[in-house]
DNA sequence: AAAAAAAGAATGAACGTTCATTTTTTATTA
DNA sequence: TAATAAAAAATGAACGTTCATTCTTTTTTT
């Protein structure tokens, strides 16, 4: 293994080790001393490849958020329908929270405290251009209802969030049939309905 | 003032204290110490009132969460339609992100970390019985899709979460016309529509 | 004057980070 | 290719700080 793996796989492991504890314990109560031992590594390595814990809890994010964004738009066209793409992007967002579930977590609990620099915060946003791209052409067709880009996301996919925290907390488990179901409903949340 | 009432201020400032600093700065990023301060107290007056730091967030939260449900449910009444109840219920507990802001933001903190005790968390949920007694009601009567409550929740109130957080940090501003629209897409996702 | 409430200072534990060394890798020389 | 020197990576222990909580003293109430 060359040298320059041997690191790659260090950060990492260090990236999956900060994902894991601050799930289950929260960003302050994970110190890290716990990430390095779980990350089979001294605390002191961690400075060689992060600035300091903000700065590896930010990095985590964005790599977090770039990933599930990737994960979103793949199979994507442009070309496609609005309904198409629609239904396409919401699945696989679907998808990345039951099948990523401990990333999927990790990002609902950076978006909901003051645990990531706005900076950081910002740069995660960026790469959701496309689904902003496809309302705006939904809009334009008459087929989404004319809204603010976050009235439609909290409206279609942001209660996925939410379904995916009941279904950790043990209170609610999402399947084929549910997942059809909250699909219909985001897409009639947000589409122009013909009476 | 009566002793007694002397007491009750003290506990209150302490509360609001707690739900002051912990937005700004999250549960384990706002020392005892802190809160004593702005609740110009000694911090070990504290331990007077609550058992431990994990007590003083745990009581808030149960506190900030009875609030809420009673807000929420001010002037609905069981022999409303349920399309009435439910426009009724969904404002107001839109009022009250919006207007009871820090309440709000502190119970999504809440809801999205580990920072509170299960048992709290089961404590805080009893209250939300009418609205779910209102869905039943709605299905049985053909007007609200057979879904589980999570998904109910999820499509029509939660969404108001994501909304408040976006104007929390300056992204979004929630006004009259879009909660009108936030709250017929709430509709929409829910009802049965007639084709 | 006794009891209760509140205060501030003190304590011990835990944390993020740094430091002095050691270990491993890479480059150089024979 | 083998030996060795230089550089880089990694380490565990140590440091200074911060924090939740407790202890002792003072103030307020009864």
């Amino acid at each position: 293994m060359t040298k320059l793996q041997k690191s790659i796989d260090k950060r990492n492991a260090l990236i999956k080790a900060t994902i894991e504890l601050v799930n289950n314990n929260g960003f302050h109560a994970t110190p890290m001393s716990k990430i390095a031992k779980m990350a089979n590594v001294s605390p002191a390595t961690i400075y060689l490849y992060f600035e300091n814990k903000q700065d590896l809890v930010n990095q985590t994010y964005i790599e977090v958020k770039a990933k599930y964004t990737k994960y979103a738009f793949e199979n994507y066209l442009e070309s496609m329908s609005v309904e198409a793409g629609f239904e396409l992007i919401w699945k696989r967002i679907a998808d990345f929270k039951l099948n990523e579930c401990k990333n999927a977590m990790f990002l609902a609990q950076c978006d909901n405290t003051p645990m990531i620099d706005e900076a950081s915060r910002q740069e995660g946003i960026k790469h959701l251009q496309p689904l902003l791209d496809l309302w705006a052409r939904g809009i334009k067709e008459g087929i989404i209802k004319p809204m603010s880009d976050y009235l439609l996301y909290a409206y279609s996919i942001n209660p996925l969030s939410f379904l995916m925290i009941s279904q950790k907390r043990g209170a609610f488990k999402l399947n084929d049939t549910n997942i059809q179901e909250a699909y219909e409903s985001a897409w009639n949340s947000i589409r122009v309905i013909n009476k």
